[in-house]
RNA sequence: GCCCAUGUGGCGGAAUUGGUAGACGCAGCAGACUCAAAAUCUGCCGUUCGCAAGGGCGUGAAGGUUCGAUUCCUUUCGUGGGCACCA
């Protein structure tokens, strides 16, 4: 029999969805073990080949758990909010929610094409309402908690406010808290929240009326179209991670990540001791405040530098300098961040005029303004110590400022020694101390003399967490009279509304900010101009929370149904379309649910169905017309005949009805949420969650993917306990796991979930890249294309499309291929010639795969071609999971063969007259000892490769084994299903085909794993390599019980060695066991 | 610029804790089978000197530690990733 991967692969994927083999119980006898892939963000160009890595690797590990007993959870889903869907938008007009379900569907097919083991009725996707509800959830969770100092964990704010209420605190009492507004104290209480609200700098661009990712700032202007960039000022979210600084920090040791992975983050946190310390200004009132982390090196200060934004720098500029700061800040305003901390070639900055004061020795300083000192760290001022810091040398230098050397000859006034290890020179009563002794007497100095203190600092800042998007998680907030407003947890989700333009709001708001309905909820009349009371009620007949939040959800579902009639009359009412007055359908009135109402006249509408001639329905109708009526509310009916065919007329009716009904009494207002308003205006916030959000804890709803009432189960979350193996790429390694590690923390300190590290063991996959192609012009403003020659201006290429496709692996492009490939060129091809035709060279290079650089390779065509077992062993064969390596294909024809060969030991290669029908080889004969040696060997390396990720390695000694089989012609029943159960991890498809070709019934996803014999392995004796003076020379076979003293003997016997000893007495002679024996002579 | 990773044949890579550098595979070369092709099998395959036996050199570069260094240390160069609104 021929091995037929494509029927072999389909069968058993159908059967194993068929018999459900990858549903996961989260009740078990059995240990548990959890599987976790950073989840993809599921992009337009669907699933490239680097995509796979990981996701073959943890299929791997999580079927080889499996294998030996565990209760495995390896789940999958999606990041599917985010920019790209939405800037897709924008470019085509199609809703975001569209694209993303189409992407989401391509990739799942692709997933499962591969052959995966996830438990598909586990899968989230952070755009669904059901799964951001919870993170809207989450998010007011965070809105509603503080860090208690004392405590140093999370802690519900009101605590806090009891705390303010009857014990004050240091800034306030008791009794003033009470006095303040309501905004006051929500103001204060803003200030400790864990989401919280400030005022923050944003990318503005002015021509496109929006806010820019830095993703699409380059060189200072817009991606598109070029226009100028600058920061603005705009109210945002954050979450307060730099409470959780510590925490994060002392985390880092109870889990298991590379070592390199840890220390990225503790650079982001960027700890750092110091001290702050206050200068006078001369004549000026006001102090400069600085941070220093060197505070020994206080003689050594030439200048200040205050960051441009800085508070003090209008106020002490000179005169003389106003010109110029003014100048300068207008151009600090264009740069990014990152510009002004990268390009430390260019030196800028400017004198403000000021001068600060050593308190020490009365030395005037001279205060300057300049980028590299930014205001978001320490105090937004440094003191500039050139002889000690080489970015202050370089300032100094360019300035001309002279430079002060307190490091005698460490400093050799051609550029700065950071050192601490010298003696203090010209530091008055520092004189003569190393300096690392001299950091604590100085700030012990000045914390006596009252000028500075002690202080740790954190290069990390609080996460921002608007933005002035729409396809994100809308806040469930709402904004009264500067106060933010959450909304109750029973009213989740807050959906994000329907829109058809995905331009950016009045502003720089996000887009919801155009749906005026959607974002206003100011009360028309508000209960405030009405002159009400606030009620203790809700809904605007007197009714309990309970009813009516119960019929709320009713009438929710209700218009996901509205019928055909009721849908056209809803497109003539909404928007205020008649007379000015708002309607809304299905909306709760105490316990009825009518079709359409009109608050403010209190006007209800419905649309009748035959049904409502009915005897039953005529007696239901009456009762509630006349309840309602009771309550002030009247009633216009209308038939869905009337709609169909008179609609004009039914809007007219409606319309004078309107326009005669006089309301003594106003109705209550729609929605619970105006009641904890203030009155006056009343809106929704209209940014948008950013993407980490949804998978700040996404692993947490995979263990509870369904429930209703709550995030995650408590049961469900003390099973499952942390990720076992979380397994995703590097560029993750601050952004997303510092957020969810916070995350988990503060929801660890809620009592919300048992433990507060997510991931026990993360796995860096490195990145796969594609090989891109370029054209080479002759020369720089040429239009003639010729072929690649090194070290050339590299303004002098061209990106050629999709050129992996065309270009062989020498970078060789021929004419003919190039014709193939279709590629218009508004140049010149100037081909070289050879005996082969006519060619150009290419330049090569490898990138991070991208569409938009035409060097993406697709799983699908792959499997197609080779099967998925070809294709997941041929990902993992490339290399070690974690090194990035370049996309290939050529190999993949090795792995491929390897597989036929295993085949080959079950099935003998069909003969022409077979007619594709071979005869089965395999027997069931008891194997040598040689064979079992064979299976032992694989067995150990496997088990060992597999437990250390070593995948590559793995498929190597499954290469060899197969191959030693062979050589042996071992075709024996019970090696083979053993090596098969061996397989299963890494070629599940060819493994359970094999398996039940032997004869087994159940499946071998379950099979035992085999158990390693040591005895079978165990030799007496040892190739030793013998090496003279480290360089071998021969080799020799000894018994591994042999002594120091008797390998010498036979080693110096040896002809070669007495050869190359050539009649010297050897110095010494060294022998390590099982190793090696090097003579020194 | 700062932080992290990384550099081994024509290519992907292997090498236990400092102990035979190049496993396994691709590509290439030579051969077997075949009318032929495919498939399969056998041999060669870092570089250099040599008919051979055998030797020199060789893990980005330069230095160091060691009986012995791809592995440890110092310096340096190249490449990839991240740098707070891509996800």
């Amino acid at each position: 029999m021929e091995y037929k991967f494509n029927e072999i692969e389909k069968k058993w994927q159908e059967k194993w969805k068929a018999d459900k083999v990858y549903s996961v119980s989260n009740e078990s006898t059995k240990p548990k073990y959890y599987v976790l892939d950073m989840f993809p963000y599921p992009s337009g160009a669907g699933l490239h080949v680097g995509h796979p890595l990981g996701y073959i690797a943890s299929d791997i590990y999580s079927r080889y758990k499996r294998l030996k007993g565990f209760n495995v959870l390896h789940p999958m889903g999606f990041d599917s909010f985010g920019l790209p869907a939405e800037q897709y938008a924008l470019e085509t007009g199609q809703h975001p929610a569209e694209t993303t379900k189409k992407n989401i569907a391509t990739f799942k097919a692709q997933l499962d094409k591969i052959g995966f083991c996830y438990d598909w009725e586990r899968e989230v996707q952070t755009s669904d309402p059901n799964y951001y509800k919870w993170t809207q959830w989450i998010f007011l969770q965070l809105y509603n908690s503080y860090f208690c100092n004392t405590q140093k964990k999370a802690r519900p704010i009101s605590e806090l406010v009891k705390k303010y209420e009857t014990k004050g605190c240091n800034k306030f009492t008791a009794e003033q808290w009470n006095n303040f507004t309501k905004k006051e104290q929500e103001d204060i209480l803003m200030n400790r929240r864990l989401a919280f609200s400030k005022y923050g700098e944003v990318n503005w661009c002015e021509a496109l009326g929006t806010v820019l990712a830095n993703d699409e700032v380059v060189n200072g202007v817009s991606e598109r179209g070029g226009h100028p960039v600058e920061k603005k000022k705009m109210r945002q979210w954050y979450l307060r991670i730099t409470a959780y600084a510590d925490r994060l920090l002392e985390g880092l040791e109870t889990v298991e990540f590379s070592d390199s992975m840890k220390e990225m983050q503790r650079n982001w946190i960027g700890k750092s001791q110091g001290a702050e310390m206050d200068f006078e200004i001369k004549g000026n009132d006001k102090k400069l405040r600085v941070y220093t982390t060197r505070p020994d090196t206080i003689f050594g200060v030439d200048f200040m530098v205050v960051a441009p934004e800085h508070e003090l720098v209008a106020s002490i500029t000179s005169a003389h300098q106003k010109d110029e700061i003014e100048k300068y800040l207008q151009y600090v305003k264009s740069r990014s961040e990152r510009e002004r901390l990268a390009e430390a070639k260019t030196i800028t900055g400017c004198f403000t005029g000021a001068y600060a004061i050593n308190p020490f020795n009365g030395r005037q300083i001279p205060i300057w303004v300049a980028e590299y000192v930014l205001a978001g760290y320490g105090t937004g001022a440094i003191m500039a110590v050139p002889c000690g810091d080489q970015r202050d040398f370089a300032f100094a230098q360019h300035f001309n400022i002279p430079v002060t050397n307190i490091i005698g000859s460490h400093f050799n006034g051609q550029e700065a020694n950071a050192t601490k290890e010298a003696i203090l020179e010209n530091s008055d009563f520092l004189n003569g101390l190393l300096m690392k002794d001299a950091i604590g007497v100085a700030v012990d100095k000045m914390e006596e003399m009252r000028l500075g203190k002690r202080q740790v600092n954190y290069r990390m800042r609080d996460a921002g967490f608007s933005r002035q998007r729409y396809w994100g998680e809308p806040f469930p907030i709402i904004w009264t009279d500067g106060i933010a407003l959450p909304l109750d947890a029973e009213e989740l989700p807050l959906e994000l509304p329907h829109v058809d333009k995905y331009g950016p709001g009045p502003n720089g708001e996000g887009p919801l900010a155009n749906i005026k309905e959607w974002v206003d909820l100011t009360p028309n009349p508000s209960p405030k101009e009405r002159g009400m009371q606030k009620q203790d009620s809700y809904g605007y007949i007197n009714s309990t929370k309970d009813e009516w939040i119960k019929t709320l959800a009713f009438a929710k579902e209700n218009r996901k149904n509205l019928t055909e009639e009721e849908d056209i009359l809803w497109q003539e009412l909404r928007n205020k379309n008649i007379a000015g007055y708002k309607f809304r359908r299905q909306h709760p009135i105490a316990g009825y649910i009518p079709d359409f109402v009109c608050l403010e006249k209190k006007l209800i509408v419905e649309i009748d169905g035959d049904y409502h001639n009915q005897e039953e329905q005529k007696k239901y109708d009456a009762a509630r017309e006349n309840w309602l009526a009771e309550n002030g509310f009247s009633m216009i009916r209308f038939t869905n005949q009337d709609v169909n065919n008179a609609l004009q007329t039914v809007i007219k009716q409606i319309e004078e009805t309107l326009n005669k009904k006089v309301v003594t009494e106003v109705a209550e207002s729609n929605s619970p949420l105006l009641g904890r308003g203030v009155g006056g205006e009343v809106k929704r916030e209209t940014s948008t969650m950013p993407g980490y959000a949804g998978s700040s804890w996404y692993f947490l709803r995979y263990m509870d993917p369904k429930n209703a009432t709550t995030f995650c189960d408590r049961k469900a979350s003390d099973y499952w306990n942390q990720v076992d193996l979380y397994i995703g790429g590097t560029e993750h390694a601050v952004g997303h796991l510092l957020y969810s590690r916070m995350w988990t923390k503060v929801l660890f300190d809620l009592g919300l979930i048992g433990f507060d590290e997510p991931f026990r063991k993360l796995l860096n996959q490195g990145m796969i890249t594609g090989k891109s192609y370029f054209f080479m012009f002759d020369h720089v403003y040429s239009d003639k294309i010729v072929s690649y020659r090194k070290a050339d201006n590299p303004a002098t290429f061209t990106r050629f499309k999709y050129g992996h496709q065309f270009v062989d692996a020498n970078g060789r492009l021929s004419k003919s291929e190039f014709e193939k490939s279709g590629t218009e060129l508004q140049y010149e091809i100037r081909w070289d010639k050879d005996e082969q035709g006519e060619f150009i060279f290419v330049k090569e290079e490898s990138e991070k795969m991208s569409k938009s650089k035409f060097n993406v390779d697709n799983p699908d065509e792959l499997c197609d071609k080779y099967g998925a077992d070809t294709f997941r062993m041929y990902e993992m064969f490339l290399g070690p999971v974690e090194a990035s390596k370049p996309w290939d294909t050529k190999g993949i024809e090795g792995v491929h063969r390897f597989l036929r060969k295993l085949w080959r030991l079950f099935n003998a290669d069909p003969s022409p007259s077979e007619k594709g029908r071979g005869a089965v080889v395999w027997v069931d004969e008891k194997p040598t000892d040689a064979e079992l040696k064979i299976l032992h060997r694989t067995i150990k390396k496997i088990e060992e490769d597999t437990e250390k990720f070593s995948f590559n390695t793995a498929v190597s000694a499954f290469m060899i084994c197969v191959n030693d089989l062979f050589d042996a012609k071992c075709h024996k029943k019970e090696v083979l299903e053993k090596i098969l159960i061996l397989l299963v991890p890494y070629a599940p498809h060819i493994a359970e085909e094999l398996w039940h070709q032997l004869g087994n019934l159940g499946t071998i996803l379950d099979a035992p794993y085999p158990t390693f014999n040591p005895a079978l392995l165990v030799e007496s004796s040892k190739e030793y390599p013998v090496s003279i003076n480290g360089k071998v020379r021969t080799n020799l076979s000894l018994a591994l019980d042999l002594d120091q003293k008797q390998v010498e003997e036979i080693v110096l016997q040896n002809e070669i060695v007495q050869k190359w000893l050539e009649g010297k007495a050897p110095k010494k002679i060294i022998y390590v066991k099982n190793k090696m024996i090097n003579v020194v002579v």
